[in-house]
DNA sequence: TTACTATATGAGCAGATACTCAAGTAGGTG
DNA sequence: CACCTACTTGAGTATCTGCTCATATAGTAA
């Protein structure tokens, strides 16, 4: 009567068990964050590309065909998800990936796009 | 003059370069689709508990702690990319990953954020 | 048939996102 | 110093997203 839980639970254990297992809420949102900085067309690109080369920001612009303000917002992102950095040579900033493993999770991406296909 | 071009390209090579190796359109599009779906806490939720059990939508409601209709919109997602599917038991649907490399990405991604962690 | 259960679906809305534009900053050059 | 270049940043905006609510549908049971 008291009891406003409207929830209708049919498998009471298996909902048990799974809120047991269950990820942290730190550790969900997280990893939501991550796979968001991928969800995007222009990131992937630009991931993609940096894979290869080490660029500036105009240089990305161009090869995206968007803004260069467009480009550093995104880079920004990356930036603070920590998948690109940059160094500075004289007042050109050239971005490469973070670090090696950045691209992993895009190259698994895309193993998953082909075992689809088929 | 007529050129309205407006990207002003430091390294034209590598701009090129990086065009000649870059994805399709299309390709793109669908590895971002692919990641949306993950780039939610209550779908990484559901198909990280659907890993472990077979669950229908008023359970994944009841662990989610959300409405069955929001469930069922997320459920709607993630079957039109082909993450989970259903069978039918009478009048109750149970969802299950649609096959085992559908967890492969959301591994990856966990083990992504462990390897920051250091 | 009617009534019920489990789920799906469409409309609507608040918040998030990806861009543009204008202004700002850091380093280099005259 | 002034001025330029490469880039960043904040505000504004159109679109997208994830929810709620109300309604619709598929199967069950009487």
């Amino acid at each position: 009567m008291q009891d406003i839980c409207k929830c209708r639970v049919i498998h009471e254990q298996v909902v048990e068990k799974s809120l047991e297992n269950a990820l942290e809420d730190q550790e969900v949102e997280a990893l939501a964050n991550l796979y968001k900085a991928y969800a995007d067309p222009s990131r992937l690109r630009i991931l993609y590309a940096l894979e290869r080369f080490e660029m500036c920001v105009c240089d990305l612009a161009a090869m995206l065909s968007i803004s260069e303000s467009a480009v550093s917002h995104q880079l920004r992102l990356l930036r603070n998800m920590r998948l690109v950095k940059n160094r500075r040579d004289g007042n050109i900033l050239y971005y490469t990936l973070y670090d090696k493993h950045c691209i992993t999770l895009l190259k698994t991406g895309l193993q998953h796009l082909d075992e689809q296909r088929r």
